[in-house]
DNA sequence: CGGAGGTAAGCAAGCGCTTAGTCAAGGCCC
DNA sequence: GGGCCTTGACTAAGCGCTTGCTTACCTCCG
């Protein structure tokens, strides 16, 4: 899953104009931010007259909103598949910090969306997407908290470890930049590794 | 210095319509985000007219110019001060980062202008801005080379170790709130051992 | 009395969104 | 099969409002 195109999440969006608003739509917010994004913008970049976003959404705010909901929802049945598949607490905590860290890269425009336009969004439209993130910030809290238990790591402050190994993450959407050296896939890697050292976990071939 | 009152930063602009002015354009810029702040709202927040705003800054653009400048500046002092203060590497990383998260927490109303309107930025001003960044990542950077060049860290990549290290304080800018539990000064020695973790010093007390 | 600090009023531009309409594709009855 | 209506996608034009900023003027203090 983190590893898809960044425009996969869209694919099931019909019609084809629809979904060619979505992506100018994640592209604008993401390069300049919601607020100084207009609709013509919007448009223009799916080929279409200011007036068409109108024939698929029912205002600018919709489309943000849309934007949040699928990637927020996105990030989550990543988070919570990745610990479904781990074997134990490290093993775990690896999976979803590697898999958390390269979707932020991959689709690091729907990220920048999604971590930083939360303020922007209508109040019931935040409420679902706040919800999602504590979900996500629970399941790493959990993981660590399971490591510590299980003797495996050593954190004083399970939830705020959680808060800062995701902090990592999160921020990888701000300055990931796709001509540059960095791979989704060797970026989760070499984060998966800080994280494990953050909570002590016995090294495991690591950064070092 | 990381541990003063938020607004210290602006104490020596003169006049005082001025410096509420700043105030009031930190306040509203942080909350809502530049695009979405209105030079009728600064101006409301100081007290005064929309046209008096005018009269002490060209445009609302200089007001966000001159809060970035200030701002890293600021910050690019901390970090040197921090890292003339250590005796060896690990200590002055642990005291740069310390410093650094508790900034971040201290001011964080300045830091999320700082960190996220960097693109809402004049070019000149953002030129200027990004060169202050390079030196803040450089002097993060070459603690750690330093460190496992002397052999007490551990990490195959400084400058993408230094990067993620920073990435835990610009972070807390995003979703520090004062009114929570975290207190600056404790975020930052928290995250101090976080990131001595992240470079593999030797344990010092620390988090477990 | 000059200049710094301040304001009321308002301008041009751009904003989100609406209106009224075009047009092609498809169903349907006689 | 031809006429007729519906439907979904789309647009040209533009409405009402807000925006950043300007102008012309006022006030008060050294």
């Amino acid at each position: 899953m983190p590893h898809t195109s960044p425009d996969a999440l869209w694919a099931a969006v019909e019609p084809e104009a629809s979904r060619r608003m979505l992506v100018g739509a994640v592209d604008a917010f993401a390069e300049r931010g919601y607020h100084a994004t207009t609709t013509r913008d919007i448009a223009a970049r799916a080929g279409l007259s200011p007036a068409a976003l109108y024939v698929h959404y029912p205002s600018k705010a919709a489309l943000l909103a849309q934007i949040s909901s699928t990637g927020h929802e996105a990030a989550l049945a990543l988070v919570e598949a990745a610990v479904a598949r781990g074997a134990g607490p490290v093993e775990r905590l690896r999976l979803v910090v590697a898999d958390f860290v390269a979707w932020h890269a991959t689709h690091h425009r729907i990220a920048r969306v999604v971590q930083y336009e939360l303020g922007a969004l209508p109040d019931d439209a935040r409420a679902h997407s706040v919800a999602l993130r504590r979900r996500i910030e629970g399941a790493v809290e959990a993981t660590v908290a399971d490591g510590v238990r299980a003797g495996v790591m050593t954190a004083a402050d399970p939830r705020r470890v959680a808060r800062a190994v995701l902090s990592l993450g999160i921020d990888v959407a701000r300055w990931y930049d796709p001509a540059g050296r960095d791979s989704p896939a060797a970026l989760g890697a070499l984060y998966a590794d800080l994280a494990a050292r953050m909570v002590g976990a016995a090294p495991a071939g690591g950064t070092q």
